[in-house]
DNA sequence: ACTATAATATTCATATATGAATAAACCTGC
DNA sequence: GCAGGTTTATTCATATATGAATATTATAGT
């Protein structure tokens, strides 16, 4: 009982809801294909994402400010900076201004895994940028930034 | 310090890179729609993938069927039937042909959650065909199915 | 028939994420 | 200066996911 090709196409019952989820299965995918890059060099997705944005910032940073960067709950950053911590790759200092706040400091061990981790990602980078090829990047950065 | 334009479009290093996240930024955004959507009426994606394979299906699917349709491991199965079960909206049976098999049943409850899901998934499909407007669907189609 | 191997689901430890509840420190308006 | 509200991080409960270890059942090969 499949429906003909003529009725798939421009239909958003079916053919717009399969690109749907080929859309977030690819990006599962594309995310799986990171984490195993990482993994590695003894990193996950989300610890290289941490250390990114503090390495990026080049100072110590709250981890409410982790937070905002990486667009997740406090309580998130606040397991993942234990998680951090016990690998030796970040430390939590007091705040001198502030004596609520927390700053996490990347520490020695945490910018070389970080810059490992950083050419693990440029490889799988790559390779996507060789998938994208024949795409249209105006209109794919389009949708993507009307996405979110 | 930033680069010129100039120098960040086609450069493998940032645009594409930049690209690549925007990827997985967009498609966490869409879930988060979906998950949003789904919470309406008592669902979340994880749950409402596995109803809608079993119900697709028309007939009992033994656990291990469900972690390979929806490419999981099993104890994250086993893990998500305790829940739905807990929800009243599946049911575990025992396989007659397999004593070692545990077979999940959606009860009439699981049925009309289920449609109720669909067509909360419905309108997010609507908006996803809207935002992809204006993009060569058989590019997409083709970079979607290369990485996975 | 018996033994070795494979497949089944479960349990456990762990990682990642959310959100509610809590405690401590900060800040404002009075 | 202090009461009341806000911001800080943490803890707890929970959901989702993985992978290792386990127990039970099936199936092959002898």
């Amino acid at each position: 009982m499949n429906k003909p090709a003529k009725l798939r196409s421009g239909n958003p019952g079916t053919a717009d809801g399969q690109m749907m989820y080929s859309f977030v299965r690819a990006a599962h995918v594309l995310e799986s294909r990171l984490e195993e890059a990482l993994e590695q060099v003894g990193l996950s997705l989300a610890k290289f994402g941490a250390l990114s944005h503090l390495v990026k910032e080049g100072e110590p940073l709250s981890l409410s400010e982790c937070a905002m960067k990486m667009t997740c709950v406090r309580s998130n950053i606040t397991q993942l900076m234990d998680r951090l911590e016990a690998d030796g790759l970040v430390r939590r200092a007091e705040d001198p201004e502030d004596r609520r706040a927390v700053r996490a400091v990347v520490t020695a061990l945490g910018k070389e895994r970080y810059a490992a981790g950083a050419r693990q990602v440029a490889k799988v980078q790559a390779e996507f940028a060789k998938t994208i090829t024949g795409i249209d990047r105006g209109s794919l950065e389009r949708v993507l930034s009307a996405l979110g």
